[in-house]
RNA sequence: GGAGAGGUGGCCGAGUGGUUGAAGGCAGCUGCCUGCUAAGCAGUUGUGCCCCUUCAAAGGGUACCCAGGGUUCGAAUCCCUGCCUCUCCGCCA
């Protein structure tokens, strides 16, 4: 959400902002509105100030024993005409309120402007795509083959884009979620979380996913709560109706947990292998920051997701999201993508985004500066990182002429000392 | 799921339908004082929004005693609904 005053006074900004992201919006339907609404506010106000002129004098006379029937009745009509305006008022604040939240946050001007991801910029590449003697085979077949992925039992339990990890596999997934939880918190200083995977409301719009996104959350039918589709809304929200003090500034935070998502309308995309799915795994990362601080962060934290990739030998590239591709509540974001030799593309692993004051406003989330003000703080978040993505590439990148695959290093330690998966899908 | 208790300022805690932003205490801040620490005295201490200004500050107004409704000339105080916390019982991992 933005400030209400910087639309106020930076009108044109916006528009150009909504022009960029490509954006058809009625601004100044939007800044009528809102200068109504300022005009009923002070309208309101001035008749409680006679109420309140009155209500004193009514109590005076009151304990002087004298008769204040003529002044009730009068403040009769004013007490109606303050019910009648409040309730205008509330209506049309509600409206304002709605819209305000329909407005995606403004992009950093270090964002690449374009219309959609031809416009997202490079902005560097780590290591090598792998090289083979022989035709490397897809994760979902290698999967299949050594007994680590079974789609076709997790279709009979759950539906499509749903996947059992099995075995080796299984082992495989909590080896890598364990290794990233621990390199972030003991080495670049995260705090670890396991937060709910259900939340209201509120939590979904603090950090931004509603109301826009409905359709893409899976929500529970008796009760008013959402599985979340990422640890992102959960984290966030931590902290939300907060003023933090300036010395527990830079909060930072990485939690593990599944990920769900409806992929409506994405039917019959990326339906191979696990990729896509209705539920994954993800470590997040969630920093919450001083404003001055936060793009200082922001790199810091591609970094700490990067660092991930680096200990594990994947090739990746880093990639600027231009104005048509980021997300609504981003400021600037990047993503990380990492090379699966067996779909022979880049996958997205990681996005991490400053999304500057956007979801601190809509969350309340501030922090009282040296001055005594109290002030919005900067939230930002990034996937640090998503297995679906993750696990695919080690598969892929790392598998042997033989069918097995070979375990990378930093992992070795977290399946038992074991650096390979053997062709018939055992450690070894 | 059943029964009961409760939600007041940074914290503890009082509160009558009418100078209540809210007694008192603690903590914090500012002065004064005492030759260190302590004690004492006086003052001060929230947030949102609107207006007016503005480089900023100050100022004026209004709202906020869990949330949302209602009664009333007037509600922290009365009524209704919801949420949350605590205790006991039941159930359960």
């Amino acid at each position: 959400m933005l400030d209400r005053r910087f639309i106020r006074d930076n009108p044109e900004q916006i528009k150009q902002m909504l022009a960029d992201r490509g954006l058809a919006y009625d601004l100044d339907a939007f800044l009528a509105r809102e200068a109504r609404r300022r005009d009923l506010i002070t309208h309101v106000e001035t008749l409680q100030a006679q109420r309140n002129e009155a209500s004193e004098k009514i109590s005076r006379m009151k304990k002087n024993k004298e008769d204040a029937a003529a002044e009730i009745s009068a403040m009769r009509e004013v007490g109606e005409n303050i019910k009648r305006f409040s309730e205008e008022l509330k209506i049309l604040e509600e409206g304002i309120e709605a819209e305000l939240l329909q407005i995606p946050n403004l992009p950093h001007a270090s964002v690449p402007r374009g219309p959609d991801a031809a416009a997202n910029r490079e902005v560097r590449t780590w290591g090598q795509k792998p090289v083979f003697m022989f035709t490397p085979c897809p994760h979902w077949e290698l999967g299949e083959a050594l007994g680590m992925l079974d789609a076709a039992r997790a279709a009979k339990i759950a539906g499509a884009r749903f996947v059992v990890y099995r075995d080796v596999g299984a082992r495989l997934e909590r080896a890598l979620i364990q290794f990233m939880l621990d390199t972030q918190t003991q080495r670049a200083g995260y705090m670890e979380i396991f937060p709910p995977l259900l939340v209201n409301r509120d939590a979904m719009i603090g950090t931004g996913q509603l109301p826009k996104l409905e359709n893409d959350m899976f929500k529970t039918k008796d009760d008013d709560f959402y599985l979340i589709p990422t640890a992102e809304v959960p984290v966030t929200n931590l902290h939300r109706q907060e003023v933090l003090s300036k010395e527990q500034l830079p909060i930072k935070y990485a939690a593990y947990t599944p990920c769900f998502r409806r992929e409506a309308g994405s039917y019959g995309k990326d339906t191979k292998g696990i990729v896509r799915q209705h539920q994954f795994n993800k470590v997040e990362l969630v920093k919450i920051t001083q404003p001055d601080e936060s793009y200082k962060e922001l790199e810091a934290l591609v970094q700490d997701a990067e660092n991930i990739l680096q200990a594990l030998q994947l090739h990746y590239r880093v990639v600027v999201l231009s104005t048509g591709d980021m997300s609504f509540a981003s400021a600037k974001g990047y993503d990380l993508e990492v090379w699966h030799a067996g779909s022979a593309r880049y996958w997205e692993v990681s996005s991490c985004s400053n999304f500057e004051a956007f979801q601190a406003r809509r969350a309340n989330i501030r922090f009282k500066d040296d001055d005594g003000k109290i002030k919005f703080c900067h939230t930002l978040n990034g996937s640090g990182l998503a297995t679906s993505r993750l696990l695919p590439a080690i598969m892929e990148n790392y598998q042997t002429k033989d069918g097995g695959i070979q375990i990378p290093e930093v992992l070795v330690p977290y399946l038992g000392g074991k650096h390979m998966i053997t062709p018939n899908g055992k450690l070894g």
